[in-house]
DNA sequence: CTCCACCTTTAAGGAAAGTTTCATGCTTCC
DNA sequence: GGAAGCATGAAACTTTCCTTAAAGGTGGAG
């Protein structure tokens, strides 16, 4: 039950626009893309769904960039997650067989129950430095 | 985010071994099979490797088949999960960049609260009728 | 008005994982 | 010893994930 590498690239690419956030010059892909060291070809993709997603904003051309749509607050994890991964553990079978009804039903509270604690995480959250890890291992 | 199909079939077949629990008579892969209509060949080697983890236990030859190890209040949604698809929410990435250390603590406290749930949930709420699960959805 | 820097869109390909199926050997009961 | 069933490993297939690439659109600067 791996969490996809496309998930945390893009928590890392939304705390970095936090950083940035209010600024005047928009940071570039590629400034983005080194600072939390990922392809750059692929945060473009990363980034095209978040700005589909209505999380971030762009502009074009000669001092073009990316910015948040809202303040870092007012952008959970819960958001990330369905904006480039889909539905909070997405089931995958029919629900056929004697228990496959049941087996979904509870997995659907399961699921619900993490998306109330994604939806308590926002990029704010995600800007903090890593001083306080320490409380999260 | 997608819930792997390996887990629910997991799910279903433990649950059918809860209504077995106790009985002199074990029943084999193919009953199994086809009462959570899961593909024989494949449940096979999911009934492997909940052996392995130590969940049920198994009697070769004639009159052979597959029991819960323990009675099914006493297996957590957690062990299953840990039996077929590894830790509860897997890191993938190295936590380089910026913002990765961060990204990383805050997954795995979200990681730890999921793995509790889970922990909460028993083979015994898999076994209750179908009747129940509006209360889910 | 032209060029350059930057975003936009799409696609292709390989690597990895997930799912299914098959083949062979080993135990136990009759 | 033979048949019924589990144990084990591997092959084949499908899907997803990750990476890289290329062609096109946009806006500011000179």
């Amino acid at each position: 039950m791996k969490l996809s590498l496309k998930v945390e690239y893009a928590c890392q690419v939304l705390a970095q626009l936090g950083h940035t956030f209010g600024k005047a010059e928009l940071p570039h892909i590629d400034e983005l893309a080194q600072a939390e060291s990922i392809p750059a070809n692929y945060l473009v993709q990363i980034l095209n769904e978040l700005r589909n997603s209505g999380l971030i904003v762009s502009r074009r051309g000669k001092m073009g960039g990316y910015a948040l749509a809202r303040e870092p607050r007012a952008i959970s994890m819960l958001d990330i997650v369905r904006a480039v991964d889909g539905d909070v553990l997405e089931l995958s079978g029919e629900g056929t067989g004697a228990s496959g009804a049941r087996t979904h039903a509870i997995w659907r509270g399961i699921a619900k129950g993490l998306s109330e604690n994604l939806r308590r995480h926002t990029v704010d959250d995600l800007m903090q430095a890593a001083a306080h890890e320490m409380y999260y291992i």
